[in-house]
DNA sequence: CTGATATGGGAAACCGGTGTCATTTGCAAG
DNA sequence: CTTGCAAATGACACCGGTTTCCCATATCAG
């Protein structure tokens, strides 16, 4: 009875695509086949050979097939640390297209300002053989990370708040127009001097979202003066920091555009503080719709831009190659964002 | 001049093992050795060959070695989607115990409640011969999880708010002592009718977060009306839920006990709406330490668990023995969390 | 009926490492 | 002067797939 050679085995480890070949009748090149629908092959081979894979369970060895065709199937994430639920929901839409394919998701934060930055980005890329990664901003902006990539040959996305170059390298969401909309919104309530909180120099979302905020107080006729516009950070203690300034000005602002929401809540924070109420004595628009924007209070008008699905789409062109998609599925380059409007606007006191 | 057989392949592609082997006149297995630090080998042939790969810029492929060693050198990020900044604090942690070893780290969220979670966590550990995996809460709190990884023979750590059971493969924070601390704090400020909101029922965190308010409570000889307890989901919205039941008691809390900072942050909200003071006419304790605890209005008083430090212990458990440790380094089982105390307590208004 | 052309499928090399075992050498012990 | 043993190293199979090349058979034109 326990006479059998192996009979344990089934139970015990993986059947490898020679179990299948044999339980087949056929060479492992023609199990091959069968898995990467390559080459022709008799029909009635094909259903013997995808009845044993089904009945087995078999799964092609990741690892084995990595080696053999050279490059593996692992999406890199790169990021600095902008917000958490930016780069959840991020990993959320990469994970989303990754899904049914044999892609896999590794994470690697990085840290902008290390002189090593690069070269760990690089030995991340060389050692694992990525297939591609997807840049968060404001890594994203960096230019020799592209550079880099290409050098290595590793495909990339970059994600941004404007198509910087080549589509066929970034995923971008119209921040100029949304904030040119949450702009317009204001004015609209009858707001004139509103003071803006602008985003760290050198980043290219901070540029934008500013071009934005410019550019519909001079359609509508308002100037800007310098002091109106404070620098911050996008962090929440910069946001407190650059609302204290803005608040010693006389007359204060009505309202105050900040260029993410982290700093918004900074400005309520700072308003609360000063026992300022919003909005009825200022208004607050924020930018990028993170959890917090909805759970201050007043909840903030903000801006969402579709992350989860950038992220998807991001993977796709990645990935878009290994497993062809439908000209209707074509991913596109640019995502709309919307103005969301809560309770943190309202008329000018006045 | 064209004749040469392969000049160009030392720029294009990366060298390979036996590259390195031809260069310094040796067999590929005696690199291999000094890779490795296995065996016993001359002191000037290591010298020799570690010059070779650090000119050549070489990095063993990690697809060749996970095939050849038949496991490989991923690790696994499982979590459903409690908040964002707890799932990323844990990466940093990871990630901090991964840097400088051969280990990265894919991350995998699951949907717990779909019938197919379980299916789904195994084709994933299967699939990729995971090396370990982290379990975060609460999915780490589902026993059969754990049995999976035992019966595909995946390493596994669960994080938790107790120790379940097997210390090797649990890393948790001793909450019971902390909402302890906390509730303490909280009757020393003179309160006496304090609300709980819990965390869902089922999961072992809410109970042994209960469990410490309660005990802390009835150390205090004071009594807990069903009705100062309100179920919560750990959620902002339950949060708000459920503090609008308790504002509807007649005598009103004065403080309330929130299971998570979430469910605090929608407390404070549905005080703000309702015209409630904070802390002057109702305190507030949250748990978490989450960004949006010091983001708030007053900033909320809250429990702190080390979340990065309990990430690095979790990974250190599982590549332990890969990558062996001084004793003095011993990663502990437990650890303490921390009350902060902000501005949404103080004692009670009359 | 012969030779040309497709088509299905197999043998063996290969991807880049690691494991096992054998071999060579140096040196102390018998 | 063996013998014995440990250190240093190499030869070779193997991990589980893919690719190249080649063969066998079937089909078809002439």
């Amino acid at each position: 009875m326990k006479g059998e050679p192996k009979p344990r085995m089934a139970a015990a480890s993986k059947p490898t695509i020679n179990d299948i070949a044999r339980l087949a009748g056929v060479s492992k090149k023609t199990v091959s086949r069968v898995i990467n629908r390559s080459g022709s092959l008799n029909e009635d081979t094909r259903e013997k050979i995808e009845a044993v894979i089904r009945e087995t369970g078999y799964v092609p060895n990741p690892q084995a097939r990595a080696l053999a065709l050279g490059r593996n199937f692992l999406i890199g994430l790169v990021h600095d640390n902008p917000n958490a639920q930016m780069i959840l929901n991020m990993q959320q839409g990469i994970l989303e297209a990754l899904r049914d394919t044999d892609f896999e998701l590794v994470v690697r934060p990085v840290d902008r300002g290390s002189p090593e930055m690069l070269d760990d980005v690089r030995s991340f890329l060389v050692r694992q053989r990525l297939y591609g990664v997807v840049l968060l901003p404001p890594i994203s902006e960096i230019d020799a990370l592209a550079r880099l990539c290409d050098e290595v040959g590793c495909k990339y996305v970059r994600m941004g708040s404007s198509v910087l170059d080549d589509p066929d390298h970034m995923v971008a969401s119209n921040d100029r127009d949304a904030v040119i909309e949450a702009t317009r919104h204001l004015i609209a309530q009858g707001h004139r001097r509103i003071g803006l909180i602008s985003g760290p120099h050198g980043f290219n979302s901070a540029q934008v979202r500013r071009d934005g905020f410019e550019f519909a107080l001079a359609e509508a006729g308002i100037k800007l003066p310098r002091s109106l516009v404070a620098d911050g950070q996008y962090t929440f203690e910069s946001g407190i920091a650059a609302a204290e300034s803005l608040f010693d000005l006389q007359p204060r602002p009505t309202a105050i555009f900040a260029c993410n929401d982290e700093m918004a809540a900074g400005v309520l924070y700072a308003a609360r503080s000063r026992g300022i109420s919003v909005p009825e004595e200022l208004s607050i628009i924020g930018f990028d719709d993170t959890p917090i924007a909805a759970r201050v209070w007043p909840p903030l008008t903000t801006v969402r831009w579709p992350i989860v699905a950038m992220g998807r789409s991001a993977a796709l062109k990645l990935i878009g190659d290994a497993t062809p998609v439908a000209p209707e599925d074509q991913e596109p380059s640019t995502f709309v964002s919307t103005l969301v409007r809560r309770g943190s606007v309202a008329p000018p006191a006045k």
